[in-house]
DNA sequence: GATGAATGAGGATTCATTCAT
DNA sequence: TATGAATGAATCCTCATTCAT
């Protein structure tokens, strides 16, 4: 290697590459102590490059915050949205296939930075609930609806907080985040939890 | 005035002095962002005097975060471990009662700090692990196998993992340090679970 | 569209836009907060193409100076330097009317800047006292020598320092500079300090 | 040399030294280019000791500022005040020894920092024209018109601006600080000035 | 010529930690 | 013990300058 050229200029898209190692560095170690240098290597380019596309480090986290969320709810979520599935078939299937992929996906690891990060960015913890939680909880409350006036779930179901289906998912994604040695069948946690609903639920 | 009290009104324990004021920092502030200055100002004595105590910043929060879990965790779930009540009863009452104070107490806080944290200090995870979760698991697994034996509960109970009891109660917990302002009957959602998982275990 | 002019709208003279941008910027912003990236902006240009004519910000700022003496001096001293007059006539006439020009020219920018960075600039100093200064004090000098040729004057009144004349326009000039919300008729000032000269000079 | 103390602690007024080598500093490079930590090491103290004292570089400026114009102005002005001259004595004594004092002092430095930097902090400019311009214009002003209650001047007098006094000591303060190395007798300059004024004024 | 992406040295500021008193 | 002045490494951010296109 006797000259590597100082100088270089790529095609592809520089912000989103930048955006992509902060994202990295961001969930391995946090907001406060991922220095903008490390990202910067990470990325391959220098650290006033980032400051090109990003103003301040928290502009940086902020988008790579909402980059993530925009990119990776709608691979998740969407095909949720729009089945011709019965409710039950719904809730026991993509649903449930959905609530297994989160915990090990990008979203859990957003999802820790706003826990530690959000008292100070209450607009990115806005911006996730609105983009993510409210659409969820909103699918969920939908497919009840949808089963209650089926005749596929008795009326009492729609009582249920849709936030029922989503807490072992929730424990789910701590578990890894905080014990992630620690012993714990997720899935079938997850499961579980489907059926106790369900056999509630039915009609 | 010669005649001052000999006794200079010493407080009494200025470690733990410290560690309440730390704790309340890292609470608001999280790790990175808590400064010893305020810490020690918070608990007025000087920043040399925590030094005395707590060799590092580092050495405060695990300190700290033992300190709570010691103190606090008898308190919440001591009287849970010994009681007369049929099994049904304990998961209805004290272990219910248990599980909704939990989101609000400093237990939350630590949980909080542990997910931030945690990656940089296996020791704390495992220590909490080991005093809090592993125990808190293990009181209803007990129960929960109490209750087979005296012909409560169906055999097939034993088959549910404990966390599913709690797994409302994670929820409930980052809902309020996350989403504080946006509604949820957090007690309402631990009860309907408890109602679901006794449904499906009663014989 | 084939058929485009072939003769794009070339600016005729891309240093002299920029100089004249960096004039500008420097007068606003002092020599060190003015960024290179600005003065390429407000002469709408590419920061690259700045420094294909000024090799560095230094170069840039002293041909700034430089320019703007070059261009500016002769429009005011120039007429000042050839003319019929009587001496009285002139002093009254055309030096004070080039005084009271002075305060809110170009050139008084440029003194706030040989003011600020005179000292790591030496030979701006240098260039700027030749072209500017010593000739002003000539002119002067040469005007009341003429006058005491010629009978106006008293011979005393060449012991007089020629920089008396102008002491009243620098204090405008930097009364205008720093002090600009301050009422000071400036004009009025340099009035009577001609008439206090000529008083005391004439025969 | 084999290992000098680490820790210095000093009974001297450390605020005080480091407003003292920033003056110096501030004053041979000017304020962008001063960078914390040559006034640091100027003052013999550590970067972080400046910060200690003056929570931002402005706010350096700024306190040494005021305090150069605090601490020389009543020994520059204040004994000028007060006095049982006659008003032309005093003219031609305390006034003009005051004047050919000020373009040396410190003082003239911080002109030249207001010029400079004026436009960035109109509150200092503000500061240095309550305590200084204004007294000193003001002061100059009583004692013309005290000249014209006693009889020793022509109400005419009054009617020129006293600014007129302090031209030559603006001259000759920008005249050292941009052209030390050139020449120029500039106590002459101010006594031809108070001469030409009296010669005036008087009745 | 002309552009603007890319670089990296430089400088302000913070804060854990030390230590003279 | 107790204090808080003092230190300096660490980090954010800026901007003059370079160079691939």
């Amino acid at each position: 290697m006797p000259n590597q050229p100082k100088y270089q200029r790529r095609k592809e898209d520089r912000p989103q590459e930048i955006a992509d190692a902060a994202f990295k560095t961001f969930a391995e170690k946090g907001y406060a102590a991922t220095r903008i240098d490390d990202v910067a290597k990470r990325a391959g380019v220098s650290k006033g490059l980032t400051y090109l596309y990003y103003k301040t480090k928290e502009d940086l986290f902020k988008a790579v915050v909402k980059n993530v969320v925009i990119r990776r709810v709608d691979s998740l979520i969407g095909n949720v949205e729009s089945t011709e599935l019965s409710s039950e078939e719904f809730l026991r299937g993509p649903l449930l296939e959905f609530m297994k992929k989160v915990p090990g996906s990008p979203i859990a690891i957003v999802i820790r930075l706003l826990i530690s990060e959000g008292p100070r960015h209450p607009d990115l913890v806005n911006y996730y609930y609105e983009n993510v939680v409210a659409r969820g909880l909103e699918a969920i409350r939908q497919f009840v609806a949808r089963g209650v006036e089926r005749g596929e779930f008795r009326r009492e179901a729609l009582d249920h907080q849709p936030h029922l289906f989503l807490a072992p998912m929730m424990l789910s994604m701590i578990w890894r985040l905080v014990f992630a040695d620690k012993p714990l069948d997720t899935d079938q946690l997850m499961e579980s939890q489907v059926e106790l609903l369900l056999a509630e639920m039915k009609a």
